[in-house]
RNA sequence: GCCCGGGUGGUGGAAUUGGUAGACACGCAGGACUUAAAAUCCUGUGGAUAGUAAUAUCUGUACGGGUUCAACUCCCGUCCCGGGUACCA
């Protein structure tokens, strides 16, 4: 008896994916005249929880894609890794004694065998691991690639270091700047270059390095004696013990993404990622486009330059504000002022990120009294300081213009300076309106323009003048690269004189040195700073101490799957131009900052040192949705109780529906009284407030809403001698089980083990078999967007395989196919049905195919149909969602092959064509006729009947039109 | 606040991009098989009105207006929900 039960789908789904290890079906060639299709999934961390459902969701998809492309004729890259450095195993450590690699290993094998289950096509010969020493090799590698580099601003690419010291030697460094020079501008001569130490050029270096040394600000957590990642901090404070945290300067690596600013926007247009991801990525970047304006100050020989995006405003700029950081505060602040800056600069030092994030309505500043000079009218404006204008950004500067800017406003109505308006009605001395519609006036020679005109006007007057230029500013900060951390990548360096040089080539990896104290070492530095011999290795030689962020493993891996065992480069050359870009990558769109960003960056970098011919990695990009929990709580009553005899009491739990209802009811009084009874005679009173904060219960006992009350008894030794009132049909309180039952209160919240709301993939396997989950995460709703889980419909896409499957077995469950020839009709379901498929597939549309392929099930099932011609390609193209059953029927139809080498079906218009055909008549928007025709209808017929000529007309080689569209006198339209 | 994305039956969601809205599935109701239940199969299912009935008519895609022979789809305004971001000048 072949029915498709449990243990039958067991076997099959256990005989199949032995067949696939054992024959290694997903093995993937590098040498191959086939067209090539990388489909690459987020490779995961592997957490110690294990999948749960959610997780698959984007990896079946990706799944299915990387089958359908297999049978579409393509050479199919679909590897897995993982992304095994990071700070939870190091956490685990801490509090386990388990070392990192060791809890990482077990996770990794559990994750694997987790994703064996579901049917993947993964060629697992492939798989990388981030915290593997061959792997980070590598990694270490890229790393040194990018110290060893700078961006030449004029070629708008990364060079070596070697070329830069060749123009150093040369003419210095006029033609090229330092980056970022903020408040200072170093320039020197080829002499000067010349005459530095060692020491001396490499500092100037380091400030052109794409990686870079520098002084930046940490998390520290002085109570925990460590430093923070930002996640790690929440409003200010420690996530874990909620202690206060500060900004602390510590020497630590940067990557220069900066630099990249511009290429990483203009990328962006060329790639396939969802709007809101672009969007996501454009903000980050942070892109304004302006003017630097130097002010001359009444004081001589100082000037005051501020970035810009409204240079049109230049004549309704009131007062100056400057950050309580900038050079220029304790130069300009006049005696009489000193008292107060000083007062107020204590005044910011004072305040904590919390305050500052907690009150950032509040207005503060002071006056330096020192005056600047509109250059075109001579007017002369107050410069003040304050903690809303930031140092980091711009020049730290800004010229205020309170008509038409909402926080400079705010500013001047608060220290009642004088506003002036350059937009006439536009601004109802209110509130700040930032139109650039509005006709200036008050403006000199702008008067009359209209405003978003007068921008490039003052920009080049300015220009002329020589007292500004446009400016670009970009919101994106440099990459910190250095984590304090045990579990990463250590840094490839050698520390002479205090300055980092590269290891040799030969030397890789530097390998983390073993180690079982994972604590911080106190002073802000890693746990690796404990290995004093490892650190000072040698005389007058150290090693950094810190790690690299899990953002380096994954920053490149992508490229490291083409080749992973190559031992000479981290891929050969040859892999690289053939797989080229990842043509899909699907992933959460958690991601969209820093690892895309940083992988862009990578990636562009190699390809300007010439290693990689492509400079974005992925070519279009898929972020599923999360798939969040249902969690289900139960209501515990609180209650005080004088009872005269000893007796534990109870824990009482109440039904929604009763709590709902106003817990006063005198129902439930009643209940509680009862329930008390049974333990003696007493007094009590109850807690109805705590009602209102369900516990969580773990949803496997719980049945739709209402609750499994033994298996809650017995979850937890605590629930042991739980009571409960239940509700009945009408909502009213009863103690008797039978009558009522115990209604649970729901929520859709994030799948977390705390929250007991985790639905586990195996069991789904166990239940339905891995088809069925597959076909199942896709049926669920559009890919891109967040669901909650639920196994309401499972059922439905069970039973559709199940009919797949009835329809090729007869009653007694013997395996039966005919070879007659499909009728026409016949033909049409397939051809349809291949038809959109194909088309849902490309589109990442997999709901939808789900549903045609339900669809076609039914209309085969109607029609009876289990001919070999209409069965074999349905088998085929539904392959991709349900490898283990289209392989068991693909050799039960007799291929001893797997049906990974069968090729996906073509459809054909031809079947598609109606053998009859209507015109829905529509006139004033209401079809008012149906008219059929047969095919065989002579043209003639129609013209008569109608009198349609253009339909006639539009009549091409026996196709009939498959609408036409009247209004009273005319034709409108002919859909052919 | 600003920037994206979205709002369609009891539910998840379709709709060839302007052409008969609600495919498919869940749920629900009725029926068949069964001693019974489960499983399975069949039928119905946006709302309203009329009719014994097949059916017919009206109404309906967050709300208000507009363009069009025709609007879930395009335009203007309003309200909600989700995501990103936040003194970025």
């Amino acid at each position: 008896m072949a029915e498709y039960t449990k243990d039958e789908i067991k076997r099959i789904e256990e005989k199949w994916r032995k067949t696939w290890i054992d024959k290694e079906v997903y093995k993937v060639s590098n040498n191959t005249e086939k067209p090539k299709c990388y489909v690459l999934d987020m490779f995961p961390y592997p957490s110690g929880a294990g999948l749960h459902v959610g997780h698959p969701l984007g990896y079946i998809a990706s799944d299915i894609y990387a089958r359908f492309k297999r049978i579409k004729g393509f050479n199919v890259l679909h590897p897995m890794g993982f992304d095994a450095f990071g700070l939870p195993a190091e956490q685990y450590a801490l509090e386990h004694g388990i070392h990192p690699a060791v809890s990482t290993a077990d996770n990794i094998n559990n994750f694997k065998r987790q994703l064996g289950n579901i049917g993947f096509s993964y060629d697992w010969s492939r798989e990388v691991q981030t915290c593997d020493p061959k792997y980070y090799r590598w990694t270490q590698w890229i790393f040194l690639q990018i110290f060893d580099s700078w961006f030449n601003r004029k070629k708008e690419k990364a060079e070596r270091i070697s070329e830069l010291i060749k123009i150093f030697e040369v003419e210095g460094n006029v033609n090229h700047s330092i980056p970022n020079s903020k408040f200072r501008t170093q320039l020197f001569t080829a002499a000067d270059w010349k005459s530095y130490s060692e020491k001396e050029q490499q500092e100037i270096l380091m400030e052109y390095r794409l990686a870079y040394l520098a002084y930046t600000d940490v998390n520290w957590c002085e109570a925990l004696g460590t430093v923070l990642a930002n996640d790690e901090v929440i409003n200010g404070v420690s996530y874990r013990g909620g202690f206060p945290v500060v900004k602390k300067q510590m020497r630590q690596w940067s990557l220069r993404i900066t630099e990249y600013a511009e290429r990483l926007l203009k990328g962006l247009d060329e790639i396939d990622f969802s709007e809101s991801m672009k969007e996501i990525q454009r903000n980050w970047i942070g892109k304004s486009v302006g003017a630097l304006v130097n002010f001359q100050l009444t004081i001589d020989n100082f000037q005051l330059t501020v970035f810009t995006t409204r240079p049109d405003t230049i004549f309704g700029v009131d007062f100056m504000v400057i950050a309580p950081e900038h050079d220029l505060v304790k130069k300009i602040t006049t005696p009489e002022q000193k008292d107060e800056i000083e007062k107020y600069l204590k005044y910011v030092e004072s305040r904590s990120e919390i305050d500052r994030m907690a009150e950032v309505k509040k207005i503060t500043g002071a006056f330096t009294g020192a005056y600047a000079i509109n250059p075109f009218n001579g007017r002369e404006i107050p410069i003040w300081i304050s903690e809303y204008v930031l140092a980091g950004y711009g020049t730290g500067a800004i010229m205020g213009v309170p008509c038409g800017d909402e926080r400079d406003h705010k500013f001047a109505k608060h220290f009642k300076l004088p506003i002036t308006n350059i937009i006439g009605s536009h601004y109802n001395g209110e509130e700040a309106n930032p139109t650039k519609d509005a006709i200036l006036e008050n403006s000199d020679f702008l008067n009359g323009m209209v405003m978003h005109k007068a921008i490039d006007v003052v920009a080049t007057k300015l220009q002329e003048m020589g007292i500004g230029k446009r400016q670009v500013n970009y919101k994106m900060r440099d990459a910190g690269w250095s984590r304090q951390r045990y579990w990463g990548e250590p840094f490839p360096v050698i520390f002479k004189d205090g300055m980092p040089y590269a290891v040799k080539e030969s030397e890789l990896p530097l390998e983390l040195p073993p180690s079982d104290n994972f604590k911080p070492s106190g002073n802000g530095e890693g746990p690796l700073a404990n290995l004093t011999d490892w650190i000072n290795f040698a005389p007058d030689q150290k090693r950094d101490s810190n790690t690299m962020p899990t953002h380096a493993g994954a920053a490149w891996y992508f490229l490291r799957y083409m080749d992973p065992h190559n031992d000479h480069a981290f891929a050969d050359k040859k892999a690289l131009d053939y797989w080229n870009q990842v043509d899909v990558y699907v992933g959460g769109s958690e991601h969209a900052v820093a690892h895309l960003l940083y992988s862009r960056l990578w990636t562009k970098v190699l390809h300007d040192l010439g290693y990689i011919n492509f400079d974005e990695p992925f070519k279009k990009l898929i972020n599923q949705g999360k798939i969040t929990g249902d969690s289900r709580f139960v209501y515990r009553l609180s209650f005080s109780a004088t009872l005269n005899k000893d007796f534990k009491l109870p824990q009482i739990f109440v039904s929604k529906g009763i709590c709902d209802k106003g817990s006063n009811e005198e129902g439930t009084f009643e209940s509680v009284g009862k329930i008390l009874s049974r333990f003696g005679e007493g007094a009590f009173s109850i807690d109805y407030k705590s009602l209102e904060n369900g516990l969580h219960v773990d949803i496997s006992i719980v049945n739709g809403l209402e609750l499994n009350t033994d298996a809650f008894k017995a979850w937890k030794p605590d629930f042991e001698n739980a009571e409960f009132i239940f509700e009945d049909e009408n909502g009213n309180p009863t103690l008797d089980p039978t009558k009522g039952k115990y209604i649970c209160g729901s929520a859709i919240e994030k799948m977390s083990k705390s929250y007991f709301n985790v639905v586990n993939p195996d069991q789904i396997i166990t239940d339905y078999g891995a088809d069925t989950l597959r076909m199942y995460e896709m049926f669920l709703g559009p890919l891109e967007a967040s669901k909650p889980w639920n196994t309401n419909g499972i059922d439905g896409v069970y039973k559709f395989l199940r009919r797949f499957w009835n329809l090729l077995h007869d009653s007694t469950g013997k395996f039966k196919v005919s070879d007659a020839e499909p009728t026409r009709e016949e033909l049409k379901v397939l051809h349809k049905t291949l038809k959109k498929v194909e088309q849902d597939i490309e589109n990442f549309s997999f709901n939808t195919s789900v549903s045609e392929f339900m669809i076609c099930a039914n209309e085969l099932s109607s029609l009876k149909c289990n001919k070999r011609k209409i069965i074999e390609p349905l088998v085929i193209a539904l392959s991709p969602f349900a490898p283990h059953l289209t392989e068991e029927l693909w050799s039960l139809l007799g291929h001893p092959d797997t049906i990974l080498n069968a090729s996906f079906p073509k459809f054909e218009e031809q079947y598609l064509i109606e053998s009859s055909f209507s015109y829905p008549i529509s006139i004033n928007g209401k079809v008012r006729a149906q008219m059929e025709f047969a095919l065989d209808v002579p043209k003639e017929e129609i013209e008569k009947t109608v009198l349609a000529s253009e339909i006639v007309q539009k009549w091409t080689e026996g196709k009939p039109p498959k609408k036409v569209i009247v209004v009273p006198g005319k034709i409108v339209n002919v859909v052919m």
